[in-house]
DNA sequence: CCCTATCTTGAACGATGTTCAAGAAAAGAA
DNA sequence: TTCTTTTCTTGAACATCGTTCAAGATAGGG
Protein backbone atom coordinates (compact mmCIF):
# COMPACT_ATOMS: atom_id res chain seq x y z
CA UNK A 1 0.00 0.00 0.00
CA UNK A 2 1.67 3.53 -0.95
CA UNK A 3 1.57 5.61 2.24
CA UNK A 4 0.04 8.89 2.04
CA UNK A 5 2.67 11.37 1.47
CA UNK A 6 3.26 14.26 4.54
CA UNK A 7 3.34 17.65 3.39
CA UNK A 8 6.47 17.98 5.25
CA UNK A 9 9.62 19.10 2.76
CA UNK A 10 12.21 17.47 4.75
CA UNK A 11 10.55 13.64 4.84
CA UNK A 12 12.61 11.24 3.90
CA UNK A 13 10.94 10.77 1.07
CA UNK A 14 11.53 13.40 -0.21
CA UNK A 15 14.83 13.30 0.67
CA UNK A 16 15.34 10.47 -1.45
CA UNK A 17 13.50 11.65 -4.37
CA UNK A 18 15.73 14.49 -4.46
CA UNK A 19 18.55 12.34 -3.85
CA UNK A 20 17.83 9.92 -6.48
CA UNK A 21 16.69 12.89 -8.89
CA UNK A 22 20.28 14.34 -8.57
CA UNK A 23 21.77 10.78 -9.51
CA UNK A 24 19.66 10.24 -12.64
CA UNK A 25 19.94 13.81 -13.79
CA UNK A 26 23.50 13.39 -13.40
CA UNK A 27 24.22 9.59 -14.66
CA UNK A 28 21.30 8.12 -16.04
CA UNK A 29 18.64 5.78 -14.80
CA UNK A 30 21.58 3.41 -15.17
CA UNK A 31 23.74 5.39 -12.50
CA UNK A 32 20.80 4.96 -10.01
CA UNK A 33 22.45 2.67 -7.00
CA UNK A 34 20.55 1.81 -3.30
CA UNK A 35 23.37 2.49 -1.66
CA UNK A 36 24.35 5.36 -3.04
CA UNK A 37 21.44 7.10 -3.08
CA UNK A 38 20.53 6.21 0.50
CA UNK A 39 23.59 7.89 1.44
CA UNK A 40 22.95 10.73 -0.58
CA UNK A 41 19.63 11.06 1.55
CA UNK A 42 21.54 10.39 4.76
CA UNK A 43 19.71 7.52 5.48
CA UNK A 44 20.54 3.76 6.12
CA UNK A 45 19.94 1.42 3.29
CA UNK A 46 17.16 -0.52 4.66
CA UNK A 47 15.31 2.67 5.03
CA UNK A 48 14.92 3.46 1.40
CA UNK A 49 12.66 0.03 1.61
CA UNK A 50 10.85 1.71 4.47
CA UNK A 51 10.05 4.93 2.27
CA UNK A 52 9.26 2.88 -1.04
CA UNK A 53 8.35 -0.01 -2.08
CA UNK A 54 11.14 -0.59 -4.57
CA UNK A 55 13.63 1.04 -6.32
CA UNK A 56 11.52 1.43 -9.55
CA UNK A 57 8.78 2.61 -7.05
CA UNK A 58 11.29 5.82 -6.44
CA UNK A 59 12.48 6.02 -9.87
CA UNK A 60 7.99 6.11 -10.42
CA UNK A 61 8.28 9.47 -8.32
CA UNK A 62 11.23 10.74 -10.00
CA UNK A 63 9.23 10.58 -13.20
CA UNK A 64 6.01 12.04 -12.16
CA UNK A 65 7.88 15.07 -10.64
CA UNK A 66 9.87 15.03 -14.36
CA UNK A 67 6.43 14.65 -16.17
CA UNK A 68 4.73 17.46 -13.60
CA UNK A 69 7.14 19.92 -14.70
CA UNK A 70 6.68 19.26 -18.78
CA UNK A 71 3.10 19.69 -18.20
CA UNK A 72 3.93 23.14 -16.11
CA UNK A 73 5.98 24.11 -19.34
CA UNK A 74 3.01 22.98 -21.68
CA UNK A 75 0.74 25.85 -19.39
CA UNK A 76 2.44 28.17 -19.83
CA UNK A 77 3.42 27.64 -23.50
CA UNK A 78 -0.12 27.85 -23.86
CA UNK A 79 -0.97 30.77 -22.43
CA UNK A 80 0.04 32.93 -25.13
CA UNK A 81 -3.32 31.68 -26.70
CA UNK A 82 -3.04 31.93 -30.39
CA UNK A 83 -4.65 30.37 -33.18
CA UNK A 84 -4.77 26.15 -32.20
CA UNK A 85 -1.95 25.86 -35.00
CA UNK A 86 0.15 28.23 -33.20
CA UNK A 87 -0.50 26.36 -30.10
CA UNK A 88 0.36 23.29 -31.24
CA UNK A 89 3.76 24.14 -32.40
CA UNK A 90 4.64 25.59 -29.67
CA UNK A 91 4.10 22.74 -27.64
CA UNK A 92 5.46 20.85 -29.87
CA UNK A 93 8.57 23.39 -29.68
CA UNK A 94 8.36 23.23 -25.54
CA UNK A 95 8.63 19.30 -25.42
CA UNK A 96 11.60 19.59 -27.80
CA UNK A 97 13.42 22.26 -25.52
CA UNK A 98 12.18 20.53 -22.11
CA UNK A 99 13.58 16.85 -23.78
CA UNK A 100 17.05 18.27 -24.50
CA UNK A 101 17.34 20.14 -21.55
CA UNK A 102 16.56 17.47 -18.94
CA UNK A 103 18.06 14.77 -21.09
CA UNK A 104 18.73 12.10 -18.65
CA UNK A 105 15.22 12.76 -16.22
CA UNK A 106 13.08 12.88 -19.53
CA UNK A 107 14.95 9.09 -20.82
CA UNK A 108 14.27 7.79 -17.39
CA UNK A 109 10.80 8.44 -17.75
CA UNK A 110 10.92 6.71 -20.71
CA UNK A 111 13.51 3.89 -19.82
CA UNK A 112 12.20 2.31 -16.50
CA UNK A 113 10.24 -0.91 -17.89
CA UNK A 114 8.44 -2.46 -15.09
CA UNK A 115 8.66 -6.30 -14.69
CA UNK A 116 6.14 -8.45 -16.39
CA UNK A 117 2.69 -8.45 -14.46
CA UNK A 118 3.63 -5.06 -12.71
CA UNK A 119 1.81 -2.38 -14.22
CA UNK A 120 1.98 1.79 -13.26
CA UNK A 121 0.05 2.92 -10.53
CA UNK A 122 -2.82 5.51 -11.09
CA UNK A 123 -1.21 8.25 -9.62
CA UNK A 124 1.57 7.94 -12.62
CA UNK A 125 -0.55 6.93 -15.67
CA UNK A 126 -2.88 10.48 -14.43
CA UNK A 127 0.38 12.46 -15.20
CA UNK A 128 0.84 10.86 -18.83
CA UNK A 129 -2.81 11.59 -19.54
CA UNK A 130 -2.60 15.12 -18.61
CA UNK A 131 -0.09 15.51 -20.94
CA UNK A 132 -2.30 14.00 -23.64
CA UNK A 133 -5.02 16.18 -22.90
CA UNK A 134 -2.99 19.14 -23.39
CA UNK A 135 -3.00 17.95 -27.14
CA UNK A 136 -6.20 17.36 -27.66
CA UNK A 137 -8.10 20.67 -27.17
CA UNK A 138 -6.18 22.70 -29.75
CA UNK A 139 -6.03 18.59 -32.10
CA UNK A 140 -9.85 19.39 -31.92
CA UNK A 141 -9.80 22.69 -33.22
CA UNK A 142 -7.49 21.63 -36.13
CA UNK A 143 -9.76 18.22 -36.82
CA UNK A 144 -13.37 19.04 -36.12
CA UNK A 145 -13.61 15.84 -38.61
CA UNK A 146 -12.32 13.29 -35.85
CA UNK A 147 -15.02 12.17 -33.13
CA UNK A 148 -14.03 12.93 -29.33
CA UNK A 149 -12.70 8.80 -29.76
CA UNK A 150 -10.44 9.41 -32.22
CA UNK A 151 -9.54 12.46 -30.91
CA UNK A 152 -7.87 10.80 -27.91
CA UNK A 153 -6.40 8.22 -30.19
CA UNK A 154 -5.22 10.93 -32.32
CA UNK A 155 -3.48 12.72 -29.82
CA UNK A 156 -1.52 9.47 -28.38
CA UNK A 157 -0.30 8.82 -31.61
CA UNK A 158 0.65 12.39 -32.30
CA UNK A 159 2.56 12.71 -29.04
CA UNK A 160 4.40 9.11 -29.45
CA UNK A 161 5.54 10.31 -32.96
CA UNK A 162 7.43 13.24 -31.36
CA UNK A 163 8.71 11.09 -28.76
CA UNK A 164 9.96 8.71 -31.51
CA UNK A 165 11.60 11.43 -32.96
CA UNK A 166 13.14 13.17 -30.09
CA UNK A 167 14.08 9.99 -28.78
CA UNK A 168 16.02 9.33 -32.17
CA UNK A 169 18.18 12.27 -30.57
CA UNK A 170 18.72 10.95 -27.37
CA UNK A 171 19.20 7.70 -27.29
CA UNK A 172 20.52 6.69 -30.81
CA UNK A 173 23.43 8.83 -31.29
CA UNK A 174 24.99 6.68 -34.26
CA UNK A 175 22.32 8.43 -36.68
CA UNK A 176 23.17 11.70 -34.31
CA UNK A 177 21.95 15.10 -36.12
CA UNK A 178 23.13 18.39 -34.82
CA UNK A 179 20.47 19.78 -32.37
CA UNK A 180 19.29 22.97 -34.40
CA UNK A 181 17.71 20.80 -36.94
CA UNK A 182 15.53 18.52 -34.84
CA UNK A 183 13.11 21.30 -33.71
CA UNK A 184 11.94 21.87 -37.39
CA UNK A 185 11.81 18.23 -38.27
CA UNK A 186 9.20 17.84 -35.34
CA UNK A 187 7.75 20.78 -36.30
CA UNK A 188 7.02 19.59 -39.72
CA UNK A 189 5.91 16.49 -38.64
CA UNK A 190 3.41 17.97 -36.34
CA UNK A 191 2.31 20.84 -39.19
CA UNK A 192 1.75 17.44 -41.03
CA UNK A 193 -0.31 15.45 -38.67
CA UNK A 194 -2.31 18.94 -37.86
CA UNK A 195 -3.06 19.62 -41.25
CA UNK A 196 -7.12 19.57 -41.25
CA UNK A 197 -8.45 20.52 -44.83
CA UNK A 198 -7.04 18.56 -46.98
CA UNK A 199 -6.74 15.78 -44.39
CA UNK A 200 -7.69 12.49 -45.77
CA UNK A 201 -6.70 10.04 -42.86
CA UNK B 1 39.24 -7.12 -31.10
CA UNK B 2 36.27 -8.34 -32.97
CA UNK B 3 37.54 -11.55 -34.16
CA UNK B 4 36.41 -12.93 -37.36
CA UNK B 5 33.51 -14.93 -37.84
CA UNK B 6 33.64 -18.65 -38.97
CA UNK B 7 31.30 -19.57 -41.44
CA UNK B 8 30.21 -23.21 -39.90
CA UNK B 9 26.59 -22.65 -38.44
CA UNK B 10 27.68 -24.76 -35.04
CA UNK B 11 30.61 -22.69 -33.86
CA UNK B 12 29.79 -21.69 -30.17
CA UNK B 13 29.20 -18.03 -31.33
CA UNK B 14 26.00 -19.18 -33.40
CA UNK B 15 25.06 -21.07 -30.59
CA UNK B 16 24.92 -18.66 -28.41
CA UNK B 17 23.36 -16.09 -30.40
CA UNK B 18 21.02 -18.83 -30.78
CA UNK B 19 20.19 -19.36 -27.20
CA UNK B 20 20.23 -15.67 -26.23
CA UNK B 21 17.81 -15.22 -29.30
CA UNK B 22 15.30 -17.77 -27.88
CA UNK B 23 15.65 -16.28 -24.29
CA UNK B 24 14.65 -12.76 -25.40
CA UNK B 25 12.17 -13.81 -27.48
CA UNK B 26 10.27 -15.59 -24.54
CA UNK B 27 11.54 -13.81 -21.43
CA UNK B 28 12.27 -10.26 -22.81
CA UNK B 29 15.86 -8.41 -22.77
CA UNK B 30 15.82 -9.01 -18.95
CA UNK B 31 15.53 -12.13 -19.16
CA UNK B 32 18.98 -12.86 -20.44
CA UNK B 33 21.50 -14.24 -17.94
CA UNK B 34 25.00 -14.86 -18.25
CA UNK B 35 24.30 -18.31 -16.73
CA UNK B 36 21.27 -19.44 -18.43
CA UNK B 37 22.43 -18.51 -22.05
CA UNK B 38 25.36 -20.53 -21.71
CA UNK B 39 24.20 -23.36 -20.08
CA UNK B 40 21.00 -22.99 -22.94
CA UNK B 41 24.16 -23.24 -24.99
CA UNK B 42 26.35 -25.94 -23.63
CA UNK B 43 28.97 -24.44 -22.62
CA UNK B 44 30.49 -23.04 -19.16
CA UNK B 45 30.01 -19.56 -18.18
CA UNK B 46 33.19 -18.38 -19.06
CA UNK B 47 33.37 -19.27 -22.09
CA UNK B 48 30.90 -16.77 -23.10
CA UNK B 49 33.33 -13.68 -22.79
CA UNK B 50 36.13 -15.74 -25.05
CA UNK B 51 33.27 -16.04 -28.04
CA UNK B 52 31.87 -12.41 -27.07
CA UNK B 53 33.74 -9.10 -25.57
CA UNK B 54 30.23 -8.75 -23.17
CA UNK B 55 26.22 -9.52 -22.60
CA UNK B 56 25.69 -5.98 -24.65
CA UNK B 57 27.79 -7.61 -27.47
CA UNK B 58 26.47 -10.85 -27.75
CA UNK B 59 22.84 -8.79 -27.63
CA UNK B 60 23.75 -6.37 -30.28
CA UNK B 61 24.68 -10.23 -32.29
CA UNK B 62 20.77 -10.76 -31.59
CA UNK B 63 19.73 -7.18 -32.58
CA UNK B 64 21.33 -7.28 -36.05
CA UNK B 65 19.39 -10.46 -36.72
CA UNK B 66 16.67 -9.19 -36.01
CA UNK B 67 17.22 -5.98 -37.99
CA UNK B 68 18.22 -8.19 -40.79
CA UNK B 69 14.92 -10.01 -40.60
CA UNK B 70 13.33 -6.60 -41.22
CA UNK B 71 15.29 -5.53 -43.83
CA UNK B 72 14.51 -8.76 -45.68
CA UNK B 73 10.72 -7.85 -44.95
CA UNK B 74 11.38 -4.56 -46.41
CA UNK B 75 12.34 -6.10 -49.29
CA UNK B 76 9.78 -8.64 -49.84
CA UNK B 77 7.46 -5.73 -49.36
CA UNK B 78 8.79 -3.19 -51.56
CA UNK B 79 8.90 -6.58 -54.47
CA UNK B 80 5.37 -5.62 -54.96
CA UNK B 81 6.80 -2.46 -57.13
CA UNK B 82 3.67 -0.07 -57.22
CA UNK B 83 3.77 3.79 -56.80
CA UNK B 84 6.02 5.47 -54.30
CA UNK B 85 2.61 6.79 -52.32
CA UNK B 86 1.70 2.51 -52.45
CA UNK B 87 5.24 1.55 -51.18
CA UNK B 88 5.22 3.80 -48.39
CA UNK B 89 2.33 2.34 -47.01
CA UNK B 90 3.08 -0.86 -47.94
CA UNK B 91 7.00 -0.57 -45.92
CA UNK B 92 4.73 1.30 -42.65
CA UNK B 93 2.50 -1.77 -42.34
CA UNK B 94 5.53 -4.15 -42.69
CA UNK B 95 7.31 -2.33 -40.13
CA UNK B 96 4.20 -2.36 -37.97
CA UNK B 97 3.21 -6.69 -38.38
CA UNK B 98 6.83 -7.02 -37.91
CA UNK B 99 7.37 -5.30 -34.52
CA UNK B 100 3.91 -6.87 -33.51
CA UNK B 101 4.94 -10.37 -34.13
CA UNK B 102 8.16 -10.13 -32.79
CA UNK B 103 7.51 -7.97 -29.80
CA UNK B 104 10.29 -8.87 -27.36
CA UNK B 105 13.12 -9.02 -29.85
CA UNK B 106 11.95 -5.71 -31.41
CA UNK B 107 11.69 -3.95 -27.94
CA UNK B 108 15.38 -5.90 -27.47
CA UNK B 109 16.69 -3.43 -30.68
CA UNK B 110 15.54 -0.44 -28.48
CA UNK B 111 16.32 -1.03 -25.17
CA UNK B 112 19.47 -1.89 -25.29
CA UNK B 113 21.51 0.73 -23.61
CA UNK B 114 25.15 0.67 -24.75
CA UNK B 115 27.29 2.23 -21.38
CA UNK B 116 28.12 6.39 -21.53
CA UNK B 117 31.40 6.61 -23.54
CA UNK B 118 30.58 3.27 -25.47
CA UNK B 119 29.02 3.84 -29.24
CA UNK B 120 27.67 0.62 -31.38
CA UNK B 121 30.38 -1.23 -33.55
CA UNK B 122 29.80 -0.01 -37.31
CA UNK B 123 28.81 -3.61 -38.63
CA UNK B 124 25.69 -2.62 -36.39
CA UNK B 125 25.13 0.85 -37.33
CA UNK B 126 25.14 -0.42 -40.54
CA UNK B 127 22.25 -2.26 -40.47
CA UNK B 128 20.27 0.56 -39.27
CA UNK B 129 21.28 2.82 -42.14
CA UNK B 130 19.82 0.17 -44.51
CA UNK B 131 16.27 0.62 -43.63
CA UNK B 132 16.49 3.88 -43.41
CA UNK B 133 18.18 4.12 -46.80
CA UNK B 134 15.40 1.54 -47.65
CA UNK B 135 13.09 5.02 -46.86
CA UNK B 136 14.71 7.09 -48.92
CA UNK B 137 14.36 5.51 -52.35
CA UNK B 138 10.42 6.55 -52.38
CA UNK B 139 10.42 9.69 -50.08
CA UNK B 140 12.86 10.93 -52.73
CA UNK B 141 10.39 9.98 -55.11
CA UNK B 142 7.32 11.58 -53.23
CA UNK B 143 8.75 14.86 -52.05
CA UNK B 144 11.59 15.97 -54.83
CA UNK B 145 11.57 19.22 -53.14
CA UNK B 146 13.75 18.23 -50.72
CA UNK B 147 17.65 18.02 -51.16
CA UNK B 148 19.49 14.48 -50.74
CA UNK B 149 20.73 16.04 -47.06
CA UNK B 150 16.90 17.02 -45.89
CA UNK B 151 16.14 13.53 -47.53
CA UNK B 152 17.90 11.73 -45.36
CA UNK B 153 17.18 13.65 -42.73
CA UNK B 154 13.36 13.12 -42.90
CA UNK B 155 13.33 9.36 -43.93
CA UNK B 156 15.22 9.27 -40.56
CA UNK B 157 12.26 11.82 -38.78
CA UNK B 158 10.13 9.38 -40.34
CA UNK B 159 11.20 6.41 -39.05
CA UNK B 160 11.52 7.46 -35.74
CA UNK B 161 8.07 8.73 -35.48
CA UNK B 162 6.76 5.52 -36.88
CA UNK B 163 8.95 4.08 -34.37
CA UNK B 164 7.53 6.22 -31.40
CA UNK B 165 4.09 4.98 -32.32
CA UNK B 166 4.65 1.42 -32.09
CA UNK B 167 6.98 1.71 -28.71
CA UNK B 168 4.06 3.18 -27.07
CA UNK B 169 1.45 0.12 -28.01
CA UNK B 170 4.18 -2.02 -27.28
CA UNK B 171 5.90 -0.62 -23.63
CA UNK B 172 3.42 1.80 -22.70
CA UNK B 173 0.74 -0.51 -21.88
CA UNK B 174 -0.77 1.71 -19.70
CA UNK B 175 -2.00 3.91 -23.17
CA UNK B 176 -2.76 0.74 -24.22
CA UNK B 177 -5.34 0.54 -27.25
CA UNK B 178 -6.71 -2.42 -29.60
CA UNK B 179 -4.09 -3.69 -31.61
CA UNK B 180 -6.15 -2.95 -34.72
CA UNK B 181 -6.30 0.89 -34.29
CA UNK B 182 -2.29 0.86 -34.71
CA UNK B 183 -2.09 -0.20 -38.26
CA UNK B 184 -4.67 2.79 -39.17
CA UNK B 185 -3.28 5.56 -37.07
CA UNK B 186 0.70 4.64 -38.08
CA UNK B 187 -1.20 5.09 -42.13
CA UNK B 188 -2.32 8.06 -41.21
CA UNK B 189 0.97 9.26 -40.32
CA UNK B 190 2.68 8.42 -42.91
CA UNK B 191 0.33 9.24 -45.06
CA UNK B 192 0.32 12.63 -43.83
CA UNK B 193 4.23 13.17 -43.61
CA UNK B 194 4.90 12.22 -47.00
CA UNK B 195 1.69 14.22 -48.64
CA UNK B 196 3.93 16.19 -51.32
CA UNK B 197 2.59 18.43 -52.89
CA UNK B 198 0.75 20.83 -50.60
CA UNK B 199 3.81 20.13 -48.26
CA UNK B 200 5.09 23.54 -46.60
CA UNK B 201 8.78 23.14 -45.95
C1' DC C 1 6.44 5.33 33.30
C1' DC C 2 5.28 1.66 30.46
C1' DC C 3 3.33 -0.37 26.50
C1' DT C 4 2.72 -0.20 21.76
C1' DA C 5 3.51 1.05 17.17
C1' DT C 6 6.51 2.85 14.01
C1' DC C 7 10.87 3.97 12.13
C1' DT C 8 15.84 2.95 11.58
C1' DT C 9 19.82 0.27 11.14
C1' DG C 10 23.37 -2.50 8.82
C1' DA C 11 24.68 -7.24 8.47
C1' DA C 12 23.34 -10.98 5.64
C1' DC C 13 21.44 -13.32 1.41
C1' DG C 14 20.96 -14.55 -3.22
C1' DA C 15 21.65 -13.23 -7.93
C1' DT C 16 24.23 -11.13 -11.31
C1' DG C 17 28.26 -9.81 -14.76
C1' DT C 18 32.97 -10.43 -15.22
C1' DT C 19 37.80 -12.16 -14.44
C1' DC C 20 41.46 -15.38 -14.34
C1' DA C 21 44.65 -19.13 -13.31
C1' DA C 22 44.75 -23.69 -14.47
C1' DG C 23 43.86 -27.40 -17.41
C1' DA C 24 42.37 -29.49 -22.06
C1' DA C 25 42.46 -29.48 -26.85
C1' DA C 26 44.13 -28.31 -31.23
C1' DA C 27 47.57 -26.98 -34.48
C1' DG C 28 52.25 -26.89 -36.30
C1' DA C 29 57.02 -28.26 -36.62
C1' DA C 30 60.38 -31.74 -36.39
C1' DT D 1 54.77 -39.89 -33.75
C1' DT D 2 56.39 -36.40 -30.33
C1' DC D 3 57.32 -31.98 -28.61
C1' DT D 4 56.00 -27.05 -28.54
C1' DT D 5 53.02 -23.37 -28.91
C1' DT D 6 48.80 -21.40 -29.34
C1' DT D 7 44.02 -21.35 -28.57
C1' DC D 8 39.95 -22.69 -26.31
C1' DT D 9 37.48 -24.18 -22.08
C1' DT D 10 36.43 -24.43 -17.41
C1' DG D 11 34.29 -23.14 -13.01
C1' DA D 12 35.69 -21.14 -8.71
C1' DA D 13 36.28 -16.56 -7.04
C1' DC D 14 35.24 -11.56 -6.84
C1' DA D 15 32.76 -7.32 -6.72
C1' DT D 16 28.45 -5.26 -6.92
C1' DC D 17 23.74 -5.07 -6.95
C1' DG D 18 18.64 -5.10 -4.94
C1' DT D 19 16.28 -6.73 -1.19
C1' DT D 20 15.16 -8.74 3.47
C1' DC D 21 14.89 -8.92 8.34
C1' DA D 22 15.79 -9.34 13.25
C1' DA D 23 17.25 -6.25 16.52
C1' DG D 24 17.58 -1.75 18.46
C1' DA D 25 16.07 3.18 18.75
C1' DT D 26 12.38 6.44 18.83
C1' DA D 27 8.04 8.46 19.53
C1' DG D 28 3.08 8.62 21.25
C1' DG D 29 -0.74 7.80 24.21
C1' DG D 30 -2.84 6.58 28.53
Amino acid sequence: METQEKPGRDTLRHRLVDAAERRIAEQGLVGLKARQVTADAGCALGALYNAFDDLDDLVLHVNARTLDRLAAAFDDARRGGEAAEEIMAVLARTYVSFALENRMLWSAVFALALPEGRSAPDWYVVRYRALIDQIVGPLATLRPDLSPDQLQLRARTLFAAVHGVVWLFLDAGFLAVPQDRITPEVAALVKAMTRGLSAVD
